[in-house]
DNA sequence: TTTCAGTTTGTAATCATTTCAATGTAACAC
DNA sequence: GTGTTACATTGAAATGATTACAAACTGAAA
């Protein structure tokens, strides 16, 4: 938890159970949880909180680029807290979004060309292996 | 208009004013439209088009990929005539949405690894050279 | 203590999208 | 041609994620 705490203290953010509890929740979990979830998963624990809790710490995390928000689901916005940058791939199938790592090359000229580049992202969208059966078994390299 | 006939009928989907009227729109308009853009802007030639009728026109293009859906906004679906892969920046003070091309060498070895991909978005976000007041001319290279 | 700014909470409003049923349309069978 | 049928269009209503708002809470500073 303390980890938490000086990464908002470092931000000059307030520190609260809240946004503890949120932070550390993103932290751990590696699904890119919606709103609802974080929600229903948190108020297990503390039955008071407020869904508005969660979607004013998510804006705040955000604003100081302590959580990414993904806008790969067409129904609703899912949370990933920013670790170094990555790439996202959803299952049309079951929802589930895997990190994909990928280093593309073109990428700095893009970050160093005419526009000022804040976010990257990066999707991919199909039928995870898993529901594929894990049929077909195929290198990545 | 001739060749959006023909793109419905290489689909087997049937050739309805409307459906013509929305491809056209958006082969022309490089905009990445919503569709409250779409409608209200089709609504002027045709005051009887329901907005209905734009949503599920876009999802029948979209289901043979006539036409592609972006997420890159997070509060609405922005719709693009479907031509070769490209990535797109939002400019997050004006709202504009640019197609930019870019080859990650990178991209074929994702399309044929170990997930079935379907689509592919590259989205990035900032603040476009015309908000910037059009000061630094850099390069891309 | 009192004050005060910021936080949490619950409710209500907003608004993009979906659902649904009625109406329209056009090809096809008779 | 007339009736049948499948599909398309339309407008209204429902849904659901997100935002706006105001009241209650908290905790540090005066
Ligand atoms: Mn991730
Ligand atoms: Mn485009
Ligand atoms: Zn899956
Ligand atoms: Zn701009």
């Amino acid at each position: 938890m303390k980890k938490y705490v000086n990464i908002l203290k470092e931000n000059g953010i307030k520190v609260t159970p809240q946004r503890l509890e949120i932070m550390k929740y993103l932290d751990e979990h590696m699904t890119h949880p919606d709103v609802e979830k974080i929600y229903s998963d948190l108020k297990k624990k503390n039955p008071a909180l407020s869904k508005t809790t969660v979607y004013n710490t998510l804006e705040i995390l955000r604003k100081y680029n302590i959580v990414q928000v993904l806008t790969i689901s067409e129904s609703e916005l899912r949370y990933d807290f920013k670790n170094t940058l990555h790439h996202h791939f959803l299952c049309k199938s079951c929802g589930k979004i895997i990190d994909i790592d990928v280093e593309c090359p073109k990428l700095n000229k893009m970050l160093k060309g005419k526009y000022k580049v804040d976010e990257v992202h990066g999707y991919f969208k199909g039928i995870c292996n898993v529901c594929r059966g894990k049929r077909k078994t195929v290198t990545n390299n």
